[in-house]
DNA sequence: CCAGTTTTCACCCAAACGGGTGACGACAAC
DNA sequence: GTTGTCGTCACCCGTTTGGGTGAAAACTGG
């Protein structure tokens, strides 16, 4: 994206140039004409693209920083991994309790831990964050 | 998206017709080659936020093979994308109303047709498989 | 203009989920 | 032996979600 940007600006600043040595040397009235013409096209192509860019953001608000310092304190114990690894894979309580052997009221419990230690309220927000901390792949 | 560049199509249109008329009549040459310079300025400016949004696209090379074909049949409108998005973000449905804008009861509606094209049951399963599928980050 | 799609919203009902609390056995560490 | 963690399970209660059905307004494409 920058990099874009960047390319722009270098080919603008080469036109500027080319026009200035235009003007100085043996250009016409007409041909002084085009070349203010194509610059402001070029600028303005330019500030397209940027204006494009600007209006395209307002999403997104995630930030990855935080999140790093939770992964420390989240010291899973082996059934809680085991627990989100299939959280994660989407199976409802019913179907994780069967996967292992354990009774729903288990499963609840772990999840409530794992909330906890992820810092969450839901299996869905668990599920981003874990694979946001790459405990899951 | 369409409605986007109709609605800039339009505005070009007006653009000409008014230097049209301007030149028809009373201006003089300096006033002219104002009109010419800020048609030009308008129409490449138009270029480049279509430009912009042409180079933003081109992203997506991975292929999932047997996922390709589900995602065929799976032609998601512009607002089932935003509250796939909402929801892959562990957003609950109230949350996802208020952000858009519109009842809980409209969320569901769309989470419902969501689940239909994904071919899952819930949530979690439908935010794995958007992942999977690469329809979001 | 008409047919189809999209977007919006409502209602009902059953299942699933989340939060709180309490408890018991196992096992390791101090 | 006491403490702490882990894994297991239960109960209650309120919220959320999922599924079914229906429908109106807005926009889209012929």
């Amino acid at each position: 994206m920058l990099s874009i940007i960047l390319r722009y600006g270098a080919l603008l600043a080469v036109f500027l140039i080319a026009v200035e040595t235009a003007q100085r040397s043996y250009m016409t009235n007409v041909d002084r004409f085009d070349m203010y013409l194509a610059l402001v096209a070029g600028a303005f192509l330019l500030l397209g693209v940027l204006l494009a860019n600007k209006l395209r953001k307002p999403a997104e608000p995630e930030d990855n920083k935080a999140h790093l310092s939770v992964l420390d304190r989240a010291d899973f114990s082996e059934r809680e991994l085991e627990v989100l690894l299939f959280l994660c894979h989407g199976y409802p309580n019913s179907e994780i309790a069967d996967q292992l052997g354990i009774s729903g009221n288990t499963v609840k419990t772990h999840l409530k831990n794992i909330y906890g230690k992820l810092g969450v309220t839901n299996r869905t927000q668990a599920a981003a964050e874990a694979k946001l901390l790459k405990i899951v792949g």
